[in-house]
Parts: structure tokens; sequence; C-alpha cells
DNA sequence: CGATACGTTGACGGAAATCAACCCCGGTGG
DNA sequence: CCACCGGGGTTGATTTCCGTCAACGTATCG
């Protein structure tokens, strides 16, 4: 019951990303009951229309929320990475509007509702916290908003490869200015409201470029600064403590 | 100190429409401290990199949340009526960053943090609701992104239309599915993501359908189940108690 | 009553979708 | 061991939706 949890370190790290944490918040933290599950790729964690008990984090891996419309098309909202609790908003929303899936396969641990809440009244600070961690997310679909609202693709794929750089490497997964990126170029398109065969040109474009250079899932950022500027680019959405300037 | 404010009923509607409230729930909000404010339309309340002691809440009148993009066009991020406080989470995100506008001449009601965290601290319920709030805004995101990355142009209309009778709806500005609509058309193209030329389009579109009559800022949905079907819509993100089904 | 903002319409152009091959590579099974 | 298969990546040809430009109509207001 009082056991520690490895698998929260991902979780206090990405935390402390956005915050400060107390040692006692820390222990409280490492102390939160557990399940664990490995899942496969491509498949999905919580679907449009349950209702969750539980939150999910992931400890390794890679996720993504989505929606589906009408036509069949399906619309990535965001990508979630190792520490991230994509599902927090299901303690105050009790039906999901949206899917939450696997992208390859992860290893997640999920969390009663309870133990949060139990966690959180015994913690203010970190009930502060996970509400402060919804609104960043909130902050991210604001700029997905704009993202495809109102910028051509070019820009669009510079600033979704900004934002991935800059948190994958608040959780330490950035060596660099290379880091993975594990999903499909149909996955990307997806999430920036495009064509397959038009990612594929605009990645292309990218490197000519001289700003990425990606091999299989293997990216490269060989020009931060150009890469920014085309992206438009400006961290201050992600609300990071330290400003990850580089 | 202890005044009782008419202005919070516009806010007690609307949390009514998401929750339930507790008699000494309201009183205390009623009680809330408010400095009154009416600001003319096209008018910033508060601005991108500005850093909020207060949040406002909208007594009357039409405002939305923007950004601009570095070639200087704008994505409308939201609009937000009457009982919406559209800067709620400057409680937890010390740097706005995005804008806050008027579309029309408004009334405003400023509520210090200071007096938000000590209504939350003496009603841990309320807290919660308003955690509850900042997730429906993003819920309402998320289907922004979808709107503007996955569907045409007459369906992202259809579905903006709907979601806003719908809101509206819920806080009794609803004629028998006529409402008013006091945005020009250059707001609405910045708010799908498309040209103002393109809207007028789109519109004519929709009254050639027989979904709706427009004239002037009179909106009226003639056909509110086709333009259900035509905008893909489905109320359930907006997370509203009792389903306004109708 | 002119100034100005908003709405409307048509002509034209362009960014990206769609369609359709084809390639490459890893996995599987005969 | 190699043939086959299938998913993902790449490329070119064609189409389409929507943007841009430009002109004109209309309404509101100081």
């Amino acid at each position: 019951m009082d056991t520690i949890h490895p698998q929260t370190i991902a979780l206090i790290r990405k935390l402390e990303s956005i915050a400060r944490l107390a040692p006692e918040e820390k222990a409280a933290l490492q102390r939160l009951p557990l399940r664990l599950k490995t899942v496969a790729a491509d498949q999905d964690i919580v679907s449009e229309g349950d209702t969750p008990f539980e939150c999910c984090m992931i400890v390794e891996g890679f996720a993504c929320r989505y929606n589906l419309t009408a036509q069949g098309k399906r619309q990535i909202l965001s990508f979630h990475i190792s520490g991230d609790i994509p599902d927090l908003q299901s303690l105050h929303l009790k039906v999901m509007d949206h899917s939450l899936g696997t992208l390859i396969p992860c290893k997640l641990a999920f969390i009663q509702h309870d133990d949060l809440r139990s966690l959180m009244r015994n913690h203010p600070r970190l009930g502060d916290l996970f509400w402060r961690d919804t609104l960043i997310d909130a902050a991210v679909f604001r700029q997905w908003v704009v993202n495809v609202g109102r910028r051509e693709s070019l820009t669009r794929m510079a600033h979704l490869l900004c934002e991935l750089l800059v948190r994958l490497r608040a959780v330490e997964l950035v060596d660099d200015h290379a880091f993975d990126l594990p999903v499909t170029q149909g996955e990307l398109a997806d999430a920036l409201g495009i064509s397959n065969v038009h990612v594929n040109r605009v990645l292309q474009d990218l490197r000519k470029l001289g700003l990425i250079a990606l091999q299989g899932k293997a990216l490269r950022v060989l020009d931060w600064e150009g890469l920014k500027t085309t992206g438009e680019f400006d961290p201050t959405y992600l609300h990071l403590t330290k400003e990850e300037a580089l």
C-alpha cells in the first residue's frame, strides 16, 4: 500500500518541468497506487463515450488523443509522452469526448480517481498543480487551433516539431537536438490536418532547407533557430518553469 | 463587502448549466467582490504577455480569445458570452499566451484572484466546479481543432453555429432557435480559419439549403436537425447537465 | 452627407487533396 | 531460403476547394 513506485519518476520529472515539488509531495506521488499495464501499438486506452474511473499515466511510449469525423477522417488532438496523464480531465468530465490511443507499444500506469482525489485533499498544492497541468493542456490545444487554422503546412509541421522537441527535452528524452519520432507520416498528417502525401513533401522541404535530418524514426534538428522561425514557435504557451531557450 | 451583486446572476446561470449549485454556494458567489466596467467594441480586455491579477466575467456582450500569427493573421480561439470567465486559467498560468477582446460593447465584472482563491478554499466544490469549467473550455478547443483541421468549410460553419446556439440557450439567450450573432463575417472567418469572402459564400449555401435565415445580426435556425447533421454536431463535448436535445 | 466598415459578387490563381503508381523493407510462411 | 505480402514512404499527374484580388453595393454614423 505504501510501496514506492519507480514508475512515478516520469510523472515527477514532468511535473517538475511545470512547477516546484516539495519533498513530501514527491514522496506522496511515489506512494500512489498504480496498476501497471503494457499495451501494443495502435490500441485504444480509453475510447470516446467511456466513463473512466481511473487516469492513465504514460510511463514509456508515445500516445495520442484523437477524434473521428462523420466522414471517417481522424484528427489527432495531442501527442503524449513519458510522464503525461492525458485523461486527467476525466476526474471532472465523466464522459470521454475523444479517444486516447497508443501509437507504439506503451508502458502505462493507471491511477484510481479516488486515489488522486485523496492525494489532492492531503496535498492541496498538488491539486493546484494538476489543475495547472490541464490548463497547459488547453494552452496546447489553443496553439493547435492556430496551427491548423492559420498557418501554411510548412510552418505547421515546423511548429509541431518544435513543440515536440521542447516537451521531450523537458523530460530528458532529447539528446542534443535529436530525438525519436516514432510516428508514421499518416499520423503526422492527422495531427496537422493535411494529407499524408503532403506530409511527405513538407518533410522533404524542411530537409532541403537544412532545418532537420530525418532517417526512419530518428529526427535531428540541424538548425534550431531556423526551425523556430519557420514554425513561428514561441514556447511561452507550454508554461515551463525553466525557460528552455537553448 | 458582503454586498449582493446582481451581475453574478449570469455567472450562476452559466455554472448551473454545467453543475448543481447549493444555496450557500450561490450565496457565496453573489457576495464576490466585483469591479464593474463597460468596454467598447474591439478592445483588448487582457493581452498576450500580460500577467493578470484578476479574472474577467462577461456580464453582457460578446467577446473572443484570439492569437495573431507572425504573418499578421488572426485566429479566434473561442467566443464568450454572458456568464463566462474566459481568463479563469490566469489563476494558475501567470502569463497570458493569447489575448481576450470584445467584439461588441460589453459589460464586464472583474474578480480578484485572491477573492476567487478564498472562495474556493471556503467552498471546495466551487473549486472543483471552476476546474470543471476550464476543462470544458479545453473540450471546446479540441472540437475546434477537429473543426478547423478535418472539416470542410460548410460543415465547419454549421458546427460553429450549432455550438453557439446550444451555449446561448444554456444561458437563456435563445428564443425558439433564433439568437443574436453580433459578429462580422470577417470575425467568423478568423474563427473558422477561412477567408471572409468564403464565409459569405458558405452562409449563402446554408441559406440555400434552408438551414438558417440570417438578416443582419439576427440568426434563425430553420432546420435544427439538418444543421446538426451538416455540422456533424454532437453536444456531448459541452458537458451540460441537462442534455439540451430539443 | 460623405466617410468608412461591412457585405456581395465575379474572375483568377494557388496550395494542397486526390488518384495512382511504384519502391523499399521487414515479417511471415511455404 | 526465398517468395510473397503489406504497411509505409515516395513521386508525378490531375483536380478542387478555397484564397486573393478587385469592384461594387449597402448601411451606419458622426
